[in-house]
DNA sequence: CGCTTCAGATGACATTGTCAACTGGGTAGG
DNA sequence: CCTACCCAGTTGACAATGTCATCTGAAGCG
């Protein structure tokens, strides 16, 4: 038997299933409560009984989505078959072939929802926090939140601008992968120069 | 007098003028064409007259802000009383200034409108080859574009985190400007190690 | 068995993007 | 100067959508 609360749990996640398919499909404006509740079997109110409103159910989708990425990383950490250079360099690769993949979800991942600021950000500490654990396996604690930072958000601004189609390999004369790979093998040196200024 | 055509040129640059408006105070959503036309002085149907639909609107204005950055790294670079170095500096730090001042804007000039794909990046070419410039006269031509992009891409991701939220300096503990800062360092020294792979 | 709670359904409304039809003043050709 | 065209701008209309108030029915509880 299914009570109520069981019923309601994955009413919530069809919902966020079928939002996302329609993310993936044509942005967050292609993704209407109405074509959300239908796809789910419900009526076009349903929705509003599981999400504030629409931003809300779009911000669902996103904290989601950085659960999973940062299952993944934690995932990574623990696998004692990789070096911490490979480690990091797949946690990279993660996110490459989510921008890739889903690129409205990845940029739905890095909005800023105006309902609620700060709620993306708070879903993305906890993966954040397993790549910098990655990222000091290999360069120190000392230098760890600096070095993650330049990583994560040269990464980001990798996948932003091939997303955009700003960033073409003839333009370039460069991949998104030899870009972050660049960077990787820099920080992994261990002859690397000491950061500016500190 | 003013003839027709150069009536209708003005009321195109108000609608843009209107709609920039509304666009840094709501971003995309809050651009109605409604509202535009109303802050114009004109009808609702009337920037149907200059504008194909509410997307080619919203191009239009990133294209224009990608022109006004165009022509200013272009004035840097013809700065005869500046380093090079600097004028690097200087125009990393106008993207991050656009960045923190218009967050929908700067969004805006790195969105791929779907209606007409690679239109803003076509905008951006100007100001991108502008960039490439700049950098070429610090690191020579041979690796110009990939640190270009390299550079280009870092910086692109460092705002697009800060504007996101995701980007303080109690997590990274280090600002926007030290992170850029710290890639114009590494780029601009001239014992920096070669490019990995090349 | 009656009462409460709550997921879901439905009707309604304002807002918005978009188009078809219309208007009026500039503009070119005679 | 006259006339016919052009086209920016207006207006009416419509469908889609987010959202709310109200209603319904079944699950849970005493």
């Amino acid at each position: 038997m299914i009570s109520r609360a069981e019923s309601a749990a994955a009413t919530r996640r069809t919902l966020l299933g079928a939002a996302a398919e329609l993310l993936d499909a044509g942005g967050t404006e292609a993704v209407t409560l109405r074509e959300v509740g239908a796809r789910a079997g419900v009526s076009r109110g349903a929705p509003y009984r599981h999400f504030a409103d629409k931003e809300s159910l779009l911000t669902a989708i996103g904290v989601e989505a950085w659960r999973e990425v940062g299952a993944g990383t934690a995932a990574l950490r623990a696998d004692a078959g990789l070096s911490p250079a490979d480690r990091l360099r797949r946690g990279l690769a993660e996110l490459i072939a989510i921008g890739r993949a889903r690129p409205h979800l990845y940029r739905l991942m890095f909005s800023n929802p105006a309902g609620d600021p700060g709620a993306m950000a708070r879903a993305a500490q906890h993966s954040q926090d397993e790549f910098l654990a990655i990222v000091a396996a290999l360069v120190g604690d000392k230098d760890a939140r600096r070095y993650g930072g330049l990583l994560m958000t040269s990464v980001h601004g990798v996948i932003g601008m091939e997303v955009s189609g700003q960033l073409t390999v003839e333009k370039w004369q460069a991949t998104a992968e030899e870009l972050v790979g660049a960077l990787v093998a820099l920080v992994a040196d261990p002859n690397r120069p000491a950061w500016p200024g500190a």
